[in-house]
DNA sequence: ACCTGAACACCGTTCAAGT
DNA sequence: ACCTGAACACCGTTCAAGT
């Protein structure tokens, strides 16, 4: 067979089978040879479709971040945007979400969608580039501290902040960062780990907790910042 | 030439070239052929001093967290611990560091050390596995905050929080990761984004005053939070 | 003990050939 | 337009052979 008359594949199908490849065995697992292997066809098909594997790659992290909801923007996920009374940063009833709350929803999402797929992360952590999932979240919470009255060398830190904070905390748990085996533990030099062999099984919990504290501290934070410099006025 | 009067390579040298190597092409240029190559070796002669390339990396690892002070939380780097009083908590003055400026030098020196080595800190960020400075760091941060009063369980919490920041912030560049090419930006998607093709320009500051902010707003976050503990005795 | 070349099962990607 | 096998320059790692 040569060329079927219904194609095998399809840019979409082999994006969603990286995704799943890189899910379920880690990032080096994911080969073109591999990949085709998975969608049954020989390895050089693939880039009929997609031109590289960085390429695919692009895709893959773009689909990802296509998950975050922004909805708490004003730019509601599935709506065509650009209303006509120009005004994309309110919600459904009209009136803008307080910046703090539309970031703690935001910063929510954004774990969430990234946590499903850890393995991704380092890629997708390079930056926006040029994929346009990933420049619309960054257009949206920009626009929305600036319209909240940020100004806008400190929105884009913010931007920056979260970014760090979230992606670091979906790149790896902290709890499975420590071997279930205590014996690693008995050296002299670790006098307070004596329990951290117990962390890889409240995984969920220790990541979760570690997340939503930190989350709850840098908007607390964040508030304190934003009362000092509208107090002035 | 078969085996050589004083030996080619050691350990040590070989983790040196594999860090260069890293920073200067990125995680996926390090090859073992290649690696051999830069050091004048052949390729399988690193196994007689490296068992595979995983343990090649975890040395690696290592050796970037060796780097991170820790003389903050009382256990100065070079000096040879188990002091006899007891009490590895202390300062060299006697008192121990109050647990807020210890956490923020502690994170300065975290974030230098890996933002050093960008390209490393996905595997870094794997957890501490079984690597003695890993598990050093995680001893000292967490033995400082339990000692300075926080209940364990939150102790916890802010290791994990803390490490999602730091890693999160040395992974990539925040401001490098738009593209300095203004076109990218015309899209009608991006309303707020007409700026951003100079943000790769500013680099160092963007990067730098959004770690800066976003620990301090953490750090006074976690401050309202030890208080509302306290408060309750 | 420590280095070498040969060999194995892999890679990403190109290209001519098929329909 | 879309798939294939063959081919190229790479990988990590093993192993027998050398000193």
């Amino acid at each position: 067979m040569a060329r079927p008359r219904t194609p095998l594949l399809s840019r979409e199908r082999i994006v969603a089978a990286a995704l799943r490849l890189i899910d379920a065995e880690g990032l080096a697992a994911l080969s073109t040879r591999r990949l085709a292997t998975e969608l049954s066809v020989s390895g050089p098909s693939l880039y009929n479709h997609v031109a590289t594997k960085d390429e695919l790659l692009d895709a893959v992290v773009d689909s990802v971040i296509g998950e975050v909801d922004l909805s708490m923007f004003g730019t509601p996920d599935g709506l065509p945007d650009g209303t006509p009374d120009g005004a994309p940063d309110r919600s459904p009833g009209g009136r803008p979400t307080p910046w703090p709350d539309a970031l703690r929803d935001w910063a929510r999402s954004y774990r969430a969608a990234l946590a499903a797929h850890p393995n991704i992360v380092p890629v997708l952590a390079q930056g926006p580039g040029r994929r346009p999932n990933a420049l619309r979240l960054a257009d949206a919470v920009f626009g929305h501290l600036v319209e909240a009255g940020w100004p806008r060398g400190q929105a884009t830190r913010i931007g920056a902040l979260m970014r760090y904070f979230v992606t670091g905390s979906a790149l790896a748990s902290f709890a499975a960062g420590f071997p279930a085996d205590a014996e690693v533990y008995d050296a002299v030099d670790y006098p307070h780990l004596g329990e951290a062999h117990r962390l890889a099984g409240h995984r969920g919990t220790v990541d979760e907790g570690a997340f939503e504290t930190g989350l709850e501290a840098l908007l607390d934070g964040l508030v304190l910042r934003f009362d000092r410099l509208t107090e002035r006025s």
